[in-house]
DNA sequence: TATTAAAAAAATACTTGAAATATTATTTGT
DNA sequence: ACAAATAATATTTCAAGTATTTTTTTAATA
């Protein structure tokens, strides 16, 4: 990289968010580490021993366990003191108290976007499923990947962050779920559109409304199974 | 502490919730800089020398370093890669977003209380302010403890451990705000009754309802500052 | 004197090794 | 088979050192 500063400015300034590019060790362990936990490599109850995963991954130790502390943190890890780390499982009481958090938080979310007034926002969430909109035989990976997106994009167009920090929960879905979706995305297709309609309308209370149905349909149906 | 215990169920089972009584040093540096931080020891946006704070509390960089990487996930340190820990200073718009993200979990909490139907939660949440109720002078410290104790106390009785993880907001409102309450006592004791009272009667949405408000109401005030 | 440039000092991030402590596995004796 | 003792393993903490980056200080220049 190329740096091209008048340097006076540097020494008063110094620093803005388009020039940030670090390189800490932690953050692609992080990143792969989440990676491993979510696709199975590290199965769910398994110890993380740590000297075996720094050499595995070819790193030393301080930046493994900081990456593990940020797992942790994230729900991903599970540290018992003196015992180890430890791949979290979960349990369905657990699942389920998870989904009733993203109830919580996409709702608010929801119905904060509704309040905003945004254009730019509907259009946003309208382009995640715009693909999928006429089409016959929808591609189960891609409606996937575009629900993920969704639901991430609900919370950051808020523009609410201390909101962003506290979901970390669409990652563990994903896994523990088993990779597939609960519910076929000719049922949830129409509920996400009902949800951004409302968005669009400034209805904040049936934004939110909607929201949470549609995670609560999901969450009742794991109840059931 | 005399452990007295069966080998051999040791080796087997080995530990149960009421054993632990583990000794980590970053626990304590981890409350210990909590405190500095709640109490304005350390004040916002004061940057924190590892080495001196760490000469300072008698520990070496390695637990100091987890302990602070625990406060940055609690929004109570902020992390510049390169650049340092500063203790975090929150500007108007993140403690509205803070008390927007309250609403949502607080919220959620009086709605899952309500439909437990738990007559020893009522009792434990009555607890709180029952000293207050016929008295003519209401002691302010007395009052705000309880005050932090009951909403701490309505996510922890819900029993949804990802929900009471996300809850680390009550801290902050402490320090931000001043030691002082947003709103007198005269005001909220009826807000509070009127949230257990909902949940008394089993009717979650009234009592997501008035738990939002409570907190709306304070958030009005402070955007009106 | 105000700016700029260069040098020095300080701090962070990481590495590595080692000691202390606790946990887990194995061996031994009855 | 069981209990106790022992050995092996892993975590936690400390500590010292290196490389890199940031910050401060000093010197030079217009």
């Amino acid at each position: 990289m190329t740096k091209i500063v008048i340097l006076y400015f540097v020494y008063k300034i110094q620093y803005y968010d388009f020039m940030i590019e670090h390189t800490s060790i932690s953050e692609p362990i992080y990143l792969r580490l989440k990676e491993m936990i979510l696709n199975g490599e590290l199965k769910q109850g398994e110890k993380i021993v740590q000297e075996k995963i720094a050499e595995l991954l070819g790193v030393s130790r301080t930046p493994l366990m900081k990456a593990l502390l940020a797992l942790e943190n994230e729900y991903l890890v599970e540290s018992i003191p003196r015992r180890g780390m430890y791949i979290r499982s979960w349990d369905k009481k657990e699942i389920i108290d998870i989904y009733i958090c993203r109830e919580a938080i996409e709702g608010m979310a929801a119905r904060l976007l509704a309040q905003s007034g945004d254009e730019n926002i509907i259009n946003q969430l309208k382009d995640c499923f715009s693909p999928f909109l006429n089409s016959k035989d929808i591609n189960l990976n891609a409606y996937t990947e575009a629900d993920e997106a969704f639901h991430s994009l609900l919370i950051k167009l808020t523009g609410n962050a201390p909101l962003d920090k506290i979901y970390f929960f669409g990652n563990i879905h994903e896994k523990v779920i088993g990779h597939g979706l609960i519910r076929p995305p000719e049922e949830t297709l129409n509920e996400h559109f009902k949800i951004i309609n409302a968005i669009e309308k400034g209805d904040a209370d049936a934004a939110e409304k909607f929201a949470r149905e549609h995670i609560k349909k999901s969450r009742d149906l794991l109840f059931d199974q």
